[in-house]
DNA sequence: ATAGATGCAAAGGGTTTGCACTTGA
DNA sequence: TCAAGTGCAAACCCTTTGCATCTAT
């Protein structure tokens, strides 16, 4: 073999740095003061707080890295747009309120879920999301 | 009261006759004989074999009519562009291949789901999907 | 005859991309 | 320094809508 290519990651080719921007800080900020998950939109509104002039471009990209780099993940409500939240997060479900239209997290989870699929069929992951009422709506 | 207006639904005013077009028998004949969730652009495709010169708006403003009035019902599948489906299916789940991209029923259930969610919440239905590989990409 | 349905094209809404400028390393 | 990151606007894609025309009833 050559000589030794410093830090290459097996075959693929060198990751570009990532760099820590003034915006890109406020998005991590955003999702992790925040307690729920957040589309886009939602992102650009509370970073323009910490960031002013931030565009919703800037928010796609970076989004599209953290996903990326494992940082962030999506968040799939039926009939909504998509959202995100912290990977750092124990398994969880979400329940979604027609009512006031806030996203919860259910820490519990049914842990059968692969036996209703088909024997031959591998289940490498599942979505469940619950609709409904919350507490406050049903009142 | 006075004289009984025929056919009236209570205080909704009269709903508009549907018509029977070429267009949206193909449309419904489409929803028949495919044994899947169809994407508004495959439902084109199968139905431009039936009626020719059909358009994309024909089949988005007849899926919007037969999912008002419960004969189609919305399938979501996590990233992926929305579906339908007969509505008069048994209560299933589904599961989306990676590998081939098809999404199958799934007719078992875990009954229980409600039970995972606060109890003071409203728990009134449930999106399940399994995400994996079916039989013939596992192999 | 006449209101519902259609096809086309334009308009919308959300997301991505090209480009010149800015900025972190 | 200088390539990654940004803001802006244009481009895209999917979906909806306006309008003249067609057609089931």
């Amino acid at each position: 073999m050559g000589k030794a290519s410093e830090n290459d990651k097996s075959l693929s080719k060198q990751e570009p740095l990532k760099r820590n921007t003034a915006q890109r800080q406020a998005i991590r900020q955003v999702f992790i003061d925040t307690r729920r998950p957040l589309s886009p939109t939602e992102a650009l509104d509370k970073a323009a707080k910490l960031k002013k002039g931030i565009g919703i471009a800037t928010i796609y990209r970076a989004v599209r890295d953290l996903v990326d780099e494992g940082w962030l993940r999506p968040v799939e409500i039926p009939g909504q747009p998509p959202r995100y939240e912290l990977m750092d997060l124990p398994h969880h479900h979400h329940f979604h309120c027609h009512g006031c239209g806030r996203t919860f997290d259910i820490h519990h989870c049914p842990g059968e879920l692969m036996d209703i699929a088909p024997k031959d069929f591998l289940v490498e992951s599942h979505h469940l999301t619950l609709l409904g009422l919350c507490a406050d709506c049903r009142k």
